[in-house]
DNA sequence: GACGAAGAATAAAAGCTTTCAAACTTCCGT
DNA sequence: ACGGAAGTTTGAAAGCTTTTATTCTTCGTC
């Protein structure tokens, strides 16, 4: 592959000159630039990554750690982190953590001899970022936590509005004269499930309605969770009329669990999910659910590794999506005895 | 961050020695050894990716082209070449093409110029790698391309064996009686389309089974794609009694349209799908489907690029996985009045 | 104890770009 | 036409590692 040297070379003039014209970091008269130019378009010429990273110090490349890729919630993330990234030139790494943070801290010190320009960080459960953000920040990359957060994090943050989307959807279950309420949450240790729960909690409040114990079951972000502790709700007497689960993959294998029951959703037991995910909308009964964006969660932290890479030296942001109810199938009136 | 001059200095050695320590390129006496390595703990010195890979004109990374990670069947292979990679110290660069061609030669001659050990391609529509592919192979990156092939193409294939999965499916509804069968068909430049297609046709041939015209389909690999054309589909007299859909997607476009017509599956019409996506369990009914490893194709490509990094100079392989038929609800057993 | 061979360590170049200071042009004002 | 300011272009260093050729050690043998 062609070199800046031969550009030069070929374009008569110094080694210098031709870097600015590719950058822009100086004025260079037209004649000259053109000449560069076109020598550059003749070869083919493309600088070389390495070179450039290696002499500034920062590549562009934006490292991205999720949890895994497979889990049918990231892949939007990520794309919406490509998309943005590659608008501008730059490219993602991607790494998978399982949720181990032993994994994650791997990565992260491997990644930081690249380089990179910046980090997206949906931390994985026990994470534990602060130090190796400091590093990484010292070296100049910009570090942005999205989905959940780790402890006493104090960095760029994009997550979306738990609090409130556990709200709406106990709202929208009270609404529908629903008294009963359960929950299966996803693990508290996360603070998404953390702040789901406590919209949950808010509203039943507002309601002036009690939690009885049993009705909050937390659990793995997964079918066989939510499967699980769905067996759990319905040996419970009275029996809840409606369950808020903690994501979309729980609420599918809570379904799992209503259909071998012998009941049906939602006349026996309403259910609303939480993300949105494409596959709602395939199962039976679809699946109301709390929409957010995964796409935009990505985006947007892409967008803000960029803000940071331009220079801009603010405080912290914290950026926060709203969520959106998506009514489908899965939840019925009731109409109380009561009232 | 600590260099490698630094940690010569500590351990009081050149720098040479250091690398040699570190790379295993010459023998180094057990004491200096030590002191390298003791150096290099303390430090938590890790070589520059950068200056190693502009060295030695290779990185440790392994650029992935996909179509859209957002596909579903997409993710499980990326998962696959990640978890090889990864366990070989290589990193997966994440590029997304989204079918179009164009963006593909961009992001083949963007990614050059990072070095990579490897190309992990799944191509786009009406791909042609040939020209990318051997400037990669000069520069000394192994090429590999999974799932789909661009017509012409020479190196390292992975694929799974689509040509037996379409046979199998098709086979499987005539040993269940039926014989009046559909193809809605992903689109016919797609050599796994091409494939699926073939083993349709052989196994009808093979049952002595005619193909009207009017029953082979082609579409996108999507839900709209399968929902349109099984429309078409149920408008024909006689009514086809079996539908087998390219990929799993398609499957649940066709599911959605015989449910809207008023049908059930699999008692007015039988279906089967191909992929064995996670999702077709989760749906109803469930989807009997040829299954397809996505892990498998993944993480063979990516041991393919590793083993020709390690130094193989073998002609092109050609790795073709087995496809495996998942039986669930969605195939009817057809008692032939002419029986 | 000396010589030579084999083994170990080192110095220096190379790989490609960016960037800063220095050199060179151009142009304006007088 | 000259001085100087402003604008362009250049040369060379720096960034970090690998690798080759070279120097230096060690050790065995005579």
């Amino acid at each position: 592959m062609a070199n800046m040297k031969q550009i030069a070379e070929l374009a008569g003039v110094s080694l210098g000159t031709v870097s600015h014209v590719l950058n822009g970091t100086a004025k260079v008269r037209e004649p000259l630039r053109k000449r560069v130019l076109d020598a550059v378009q003749q070869c083919g010429y493309q600088p070389s990554q390495l070179a450039r990273g290696l002499r500034r110090d920062r590549t562009n490349m934006i490292a991205m750690i999720i949890p895994d890729i497979v889990n049918p919630f990231f892949p939007s993330v990520v794309r919406g982190a490509e998309d943005v990234a590659f608008a501008d030139g730059y490219r993602l790494i991607l790494c998978n953590t399982d949720n181990d943070h032993t994994k994650e801290i791997v990565q992260l010190k491997a990644l930081q001899s690249y380089f990179p320009a910046g980090l997206i960080v949906i931390p994985s459960n026990f994470s534990d970022l602060t130090a190796q953000a400091r590093s990484y920040r010292e070296n100049g990359a910009a570090v942005v936590c999205v989905d959940r957060l780790p402890p006493n994090w104090d960095g760029d943050t994009v997550t979306s509005n738990n609090i409130e989307g556990g709200h709406k959807a106990t709202r929208y279950f009270i609404e529908h004269g629903h008294r009963s309420i359960a929950i299966i949450t996803g693990p508290l240790f996360l603070t998404n499930a953390q702040d789901r729960l406590e919209g949950f909690r808010q509203a039943m409040c507002t309601a002036g309605l009690e939690i009885p114990p049993g009705l909050v079951q937390e659990t793995t972000f997964d079918q066989a969770g939510g499967y699980a502790k769905t067996r759990v709700l319905l040996r419970l007497l009275p029996r809840p009329t409606a369950i808020f689960a903690g994501n979309d993959m729980i609420a599918i294998g809570a379904l799992r669990a209503i259909k071998e029951a012998g009941l049906r959703c939602p006349d026996d037991l309403s259910l609303i999910g939480f993300d949105g995910l494409e596959i709602v909308d395939m199962i039976t009964p679809s699946l109301t659910s709390i929409y957010q964006s995964p796409y935009q969660l990505g985006a947007t932290a892409a967008r803000m590794v960029l803000d940071r890479v331009k220079g801009q030296k603010l405080p912290a942001r914290h950026i926060v999506l709203e969520t959106e109810l998506q009514v489908r199938e899965s939840v019925a009136t009731l109409h109380s005895p009561l009232v």
